[in-house]
DNA sequence: TCTTATTAAATTGTATACAATTTAATTTGA
DNA sequence: TCAAATTAAATTGTATACAATTTAATAAGA
């Protein structure tokens, strides 16, 4: 029987996960066109615009990335005149990460972003809530 | 205040979102690698144990792919065996993907992943079923 | 009919992702 | 002290993704 065939699409819970994540990012281009930001350089510039120096390996487990997908991103950041590219002199191995005042800037220019996003996504506080609290506890088991 | 900072890491829900999904098909590599499949391929192969022939359209719409994606993945999984690609002889503009016997047994080496994987992911049943129907409200929300 | 519009795949170009390896710097420990 | 181990980025190679364009086939309509 449909369902208990356990490969039938319509019962997996990843795929409609893995669906959702890249249609919210396809969703976001837009606004972020105007920032001349891609999704995956807007969250590194999340966490420059909270920490304003940061090493790639501190950028990386934040973001759940590796260098491999940082470093090109990171001096794509920095061709933008974003963020400054600058190897520790304590420590050459570290290359530190540093938001420029261009950086800054564009986060007033970034603030209506989260509002029109969620105007699109449309879930009440309850499931905002409760989706997040879910994804957390599943980014937790998937940690270990 | 931080709870009231939008663009906050930790205040968005696209970002758990895009991290869950991209950690859980790394999940999925150790035993899709004894199919010698990825996980986009193992999704098409969901669709075509489905229906057995397909276009490159219908797949599209399922898998919420454009051709730009699936035309050389298809070549690949016709390459590995699994999958015919015939042009339709009523419409050539149509290209007709048909698993092949080497593609159908594939499921049944398939069967013991989504045990394994719910295994990992370790949610209850409740758990599991409202994620998925938050996350399908969510997509019906992005489709229009 | 025959030009125009539409449609389906394929192609091109850019940007992720990540495994695996390499390079260079630093740390460890015999 | 100095060879071996470790660490951080960068590099290499493969596979997505998707916007935009192109190609080829079919459909529509004047």
């Amino acid at each position: 029987m449909d369902q208990f065939d356990t490969l039938k699409l319509s019962n997996q819970l990843c795929f409609p996960l893995y669906v959702v994540a890249k249609e919210i990012v396809r969703k976001y281009k837009p606004y972020l066109d105007k920032l001349d930001l891609t999704y995956t350089q807007y969250i590194t510039m999340m966490v420059l615009w909270e920490d304003k120096s940061l090493n790639v390996k501190e950028i990386g487990k934040r973001l759940y990335l590796d260098s491999g997908t940082l470093t090109p991103l990171l001096k794509q950041l920095e061709y933008k005149g974003y963020v400054t590219r600058v190897r520790n002199k304590q420590d050459e191995r570290n290359l530190i990460v540093e938001v420029t005042n261009k950086g800054l800037k564009l986060k007033d220019k970034a603030q209506t972003i989260p509002i029109q996003m969620a105007k699109c996504l449309n879930l009440d506080q309850q499931e905002s809530l409760n989706l997040y609290k879910l994804l957390y506890k599943l980014l937790d088991k998937l940690n270990d």
